[in-house]
Order: structure tokens, then C-alpha cells, then sequence
DNA sequence: AATAGTATTGCAAATGTTTTCATAAAATTA
DNA sequence: TAATTTTATGAAAACATTTGCAATACTATT
């Protein structure tokens, strides 16, 4: 009597119940029209009757694409990233591909731990947030001559394929924003730089037009803060009481300075006309917030999307070359700023 | 002349780079305590100078673990779904996992397709959201007989194993809170409830506190809003105009709560002065915005964690029964409510 | 020094599929 | 009706690993 493991259905079992090779079974699957209509449908009856589910991990094998693609994250946890998860992911689930989803929390070495752990997988392509990565982790990358892009920086010079927009413009124009406004005595609040190119370039551009502009910001007026409503509310409800505080303040990103609005409310600082709130990113609901938040619109959707197409392309092989995309950032001007 | 594809490294590369047999590399991988400590060096050194890296797919087809395990959202862009998806993902990825992640939009149609891909993946568990799945759905993991687990609901009597809050009891919860405020001209504001039991579930719960407190809810008092800040300002704003508005707003999370609080700002209604607001769900920043909403707490950090956990056990057969575990809901009592 | 263990290693079979090549059957043409 | 082409199928090799078994090389014991 032959062993039969229960539930135990491979291809042989279907071609066994089907009466016909395994080859035809595979053939059905992968090259239909080879295979005579009603075999097929012989086949068909038995995968269903089976309950048979191919095992991409033994196509793999045979060079075929794994059908995923991988995607390593700082955290999901942050409203933008989930826009950009999720518009990403769409895309590439319309091509049929499936998401191999990590994160490493801001930490550069546990990045490369994950890449790895992706390719152990095979995975057809892999997409990273920034474009601050270990050298080990761009060599293995450009090793394994594996469609990489970099998504959210553009940089003209990128060492790989990337997908986004200037953080360093979207600094620029936010602070901008407020030299226009004439505000001179300006805050900074900031989330910790390690591992965090986006953050760091907004912070060079606007410092480079206060700096044009003849402003400067001293270190007493620069705050960090963590990527958190609570965290930042707190933040800056303490920076905010004292008659000694800032006209204006310019987070490095939405949440911060939702944070920052909340903290005024709090401490009955009125926004705008005693101090403007000026943020990055425009994420879901700033617009809608009250006072609704000016802020630097980066386009998150839309650089999942083209990440997305991207990197089907290159998987496809329809694209060979580097490609940059770059999308331009927008100051959306409300209600949280105000001129002097 | 051996034909040797430039860039195709595998364990056969490697073994012969090391001069031993690929079965001593492929047991330095996996059973290390069983090669002599000089081979395992020189092994390791060729590994590393080749850049090899472990095929699992190919391991996979040993009827080894893939190391992958499916999670099934209905989207990742929901606040509350990415703190669940980060705290998940975490615990996993601890144990060594990867995460295969899909959406699908609410559709049950589509859930079905992604959950079979993640199958002829070889996924070790799934993990979905909510116990409202197809039959097919259900079926085809208890044929198949893989580790499962819904996140999010509690159901005492669900099909598959469940790591959740009473979403029913959320519902009561947040009505009784609004009953015991004395207010009895109480409007609803819920997303529509296609393929979404959570939301079924409050509504109901809520709907029967109500009634046992003798109050009804007519159709004019119910609104439907999809889950974002912006439309669920919109619908708001037109409720609050006008004269005949109700003295509090019962909303089936928080993000749309949120929306309402914004589109009371704008409309100059007072919360709570002139409107109380109670949302389900305690998102992140909800206790934060002003004034601070009131809400039914449901853990989702906790639960996140949980579920990793147990999957990891079902996983490795240390639990062999279908498992239940239920985290209680909490009210929030804050700043949006008040009594009448 | 002989024996019995024990620690290492290699050989070969097995894993679930795809694909090339060959063959058989059917359809078309002369 | 025979020859030719086309269509449909199967056999077997290939893919990158793991693992049971057997063989060999050490160690410890007497």
C-alpha cells in the first residue's frame, strides 16, 4: 500500500485522480492552451475535488518569478507610510504580485538583516523607504542584480532607482512660507535624525533660507520630538508657556505639528494669530483639522503608485536603466499660519 | 568547460568554493552543532566571499517551515489597522518570521483569492481580520490545515481561533456612557457595514442599550460615513446645521469621531458644550486633540501582540485546540461628553 | 594495541514542480 | 489512401536544497 500523508495533495495526486501525467497538470496551469479543452476540464474537476494549491515555492525553483516583492519599511505605524504602503501594495496586487513586508524601526542594521531575509525568499524586486542605507545593504543589492527602488527621495545621484519627491525643497518651502509671512523668531521641532535621511534634508533646506534670509535659529529654539501626537504635544506645550516663545514654529512633519496645534489649544495659544503652525507631509486629515494645517504637500499616494508601476517594470524587464521620478512638493497654504 | 551562469551562487558554489560536500554546508546552516568548528570557519568564509544566500524557497519544498506567515487587512490605511499590523508584525518578526502581507478592500470575494495565494506560497499561519470570512474562505483553511487566527473580534463561538475585543460590548459601552449622561436625542454616524462585522457588531450593541433605555433612533437620526476624517466632516457639517440637531453624537470609530469634532469647530458648535461626541476605538492622538475625545478603548496594540504570539504557538504545536482570548474594552471618559 | 564509541563527512535519494524532447494521435493535404 | 502537419500527451531531466544512511577518522577505554 502506498503512504499517503492525508491532505497531502501535490500534482501527482491530481494527475493520479485526473488520470493523466503531471506535466499536463502543470501545462493546465501554466500554458493552457496547450492542453486539449476537455482534459482541462478532466483536470479542473480534480484540483477542485482535491482542494489542490500550488506551490509557488517549488515553481520558484525552475527560475520562475516568486510572484513577490518585497518591502522593507522604518514602521507602518506613521499615517504617511500607511498611504504609501497601501497605494504601493494596490498597485503591485493588481499586477499580481504579493508583499513581503518588514521593518526595522529606523535601524540601519537591522535593515540589512531584513533585505537579506528577503532575498533568502527570492523575492522578484525590493522596494526601501529613503534613500540612507548601509553600504552592505547596496552592495547586496546591486550583488544580486535585484529591481530595487527607493521610494519618497528623489535624488538625481541615487545609487539605485528612486521614486519620490526633494525633502530638502520641501524644507525650503516651508520655511519660505514663513520668511514670506515675516516671521523672524522662528522654533524648530524635529524628530531624531539617525537613520532618517527625509528628516535631516528638510531640516538643511530651511535652515539654508533662514540663513539666506538672515535668520538665525539658535539651539534654544530647536526642539526634537519623536513621530508621535502625544509626544509632540507635550513637546511643545512645554516650549509654549513663558512669554519668551516663538511667533511661528516649523515641524518636520504633520504629526508633529498637529501635535503642536493641540498644545496651543491646550495652553490657550491662539493658532494663527499668536503663533502660525507650519508642517510636512500633508497627511490624511491636516486639511481637515481645525485650524486646518499649512503645511508642504508631498504626494503619497501618488509615489506609491509609480513605485509600484516601477517596479513591475523592472521585474518585467521592460526597463533597464536607473530611473528617477521625481514629484514635486506644494505648499498648501490654511489656516494654521499667519503674517506678523 | 563547467557552464557557470555569472552571479548564480548556490550551495553546490559554495561547497566546492569550501571544498566539502554542499550536505555539510547545507548542515552548517542548519544544524551547526553537527560540523566540526574548522569546516563550519571555512564554510562561512566562503559563503561570505561568494555573497551566497539561502534559497527558502527551495527549503520550503522539504516540508520545512517557509518562515512566512499571511496577514489578510481589508486595507492597511485605516490609523487603527497600522498600530495592529506594527505591534503583529513585531512579535513575529522577533520569532524570525516574515510577514506576507495583502488587502483587500472589504471584499470577501477577494479576500478569498488573496488567502489562497498566500497558501501556494506555503505560508506556516494566517492570520485575517474579523470573523466575517466566506464559506470558501473557511473551508479552505480547515482543509488544509493551517494555523489561523482572527485578529480583532472576540467571538466565543467563532470557527477559528480569535484574539479580540467584544465589539458588541464596545457598542454598549459608548451608549450606556451617552444614556448615563442623560441624553436621549442621540444621533449615529457609522461606516457602512458591508463585509465589516466590527462595525455590525457596535451598531447593534449600541442600538440595544439604547432601546432597553427606551430611547429610538429613527432613520433620520442614522448617518453613514466612510472611514476618513475628511467625509465624515462633510456628512457632519450638514447634520449640525440647523436648528433640530441631536445633543450627542454616538460614531463608529474614532476617526470619525474625529470628523465630527472638526465639523462642530467649524460650524461653531461646542463640544461638549453644545454637543457631546463619543467615538470606539481610542486611536492614536485621540486623546490628544482638544477638546480630547471620549471613547470606547479597544487595545490595539495588545491584541496585535497577542495574536503574534499565539500564531507562533499554533505554529509550533504548542497549541493544538482552538484558542479565544478576549481583551476586555475600556470607556474612556474625556473631554468630548458631557451630561445634559 | 585492540576495541568500542563518538564525531565528521559524503553519497544518494527525496522534495514538488517545470520544461525539453520525443511520441502518438488526429487533422489536413495531396 | 498515403504523406504531412498539427495537436496533445508523457517520460525524464532539471531546479536548489535537506536528510537518512553509511563510511571514515578520531578518542577514550581497557
Amino acid at each position: 500500500m502506498v503512504r499517503k500523508q492525508a491532505g497531502k495533495v501535490d500534482i501527482i495526486a491530481v494527475a493520479q485522480a485526473a488520470k493523466v501525467s503531471p506535466s499536463t497538470v502543470s501545462r493546465t496551469f501554466n500554458h493552457p492552451d496547450l492542453v486539449n479543452p476537455a482534459t482541462r476540464k478532466k483536470i479542473d474537476r480534480a484540483v477542485r475535488r482535491l482542494g489542490y494549491i500550488r506551490n509557488r515555492a517549488a515553481q520558484a525553483m525552475h527560475g520562475k518569478r516568486s510572484g513577490t516583492v518585497g518591502l522593507v519599511v522604518p514602521t507602518i505605524d506613521h499615517a504617511i507610510f500607511a498611504e504609501l504602503v497601501q497605494s504601493f501594495s494596490e498597485t503591485l496586487e493588481a499586477a499580481g504580485f504579493t508583499i513581503l513586508m518588514t521593518s526595522h524601526g529606523y535601524d540601519l542594521e537591522r535593515e540589512y538583516a531584513v533585505v537579506r531575509k528577503l532575498l533568502e525568499h527570492r523575492v522578484d524586486g525590493v522596494a526601501l523607504i529613503g534613500l540612507e542605507h548601509s553600504e552592505e545593504t547596496y552592495r547586496m543589492l546591486e550583488q544580486q542584480a535585484l529591481p530595487a527602488v527607493a521610494i519618497w527621495n528623489f535624488d538625481a545621484s541615487s545609487k539605485i532607482s528612486c521614486v519620490g519627491a526633494q525633502n530638502y525643497v520641501a524644507g525650503q518651502m516651508a520655511a519660505q512660507h514663513l520668511v514670506d509671512l515675516a516671521h523672524r523668531d522662528i522654533g524648530l521641532v524635529f524628530p531624531d535624525m539617525g537613520g532618517n535621511d527625509r528628516s535631516a534634508d528638510r531640516m538643511r533646506g530651511a535652515l539654508g533660507v533662514f540663513a539666506a534670509a538672515g535668520i538665525d535659529i539658535p539651539e534654544t529654539r530647536r526642539w526634537v520630538s519623536p513621530y508621535s501626537v502625544a509626544q509632540a504635544k507635550a513637546v511643545c506645550a512645554k516650549l509654549l508657556v513663558g512669554p519668551n516663545r516663538p511667533t511661528a514654529l516649523l515641524c518636520g512633519n504633520d504629526v508633529i505639528a498637529q501635535g503642536c496645534i493641540y498644545a496651543a489649544a491646550q495652553t490657550a495659544v491662539s493658532v494663527p494669530a499668536e503663533l502660525s503652525v507650519v508642517g510636512i507631509g500633508d497627511f490624511k486629515g491636516s486639511k481637515e483639522m481645525e485650524p486646518s494645517l499649512t503645511t508642504v504637500r508631498i504626494p503619497a499616494r501618488t509615489i506609491g503608485e509609480k513605485a509600484g508601476g516601477l517596479i513591475v517594470r523592472l521585474i518585467a524587464g521592460e526597463e533597464t536603466a536607473l530611473i528617477r521620478e521625481e514629484f514635486p512638493t506644494e505648499m498648501m497654504v490654511r489656516g494654521s499660519t499667519l503674517g506678523r
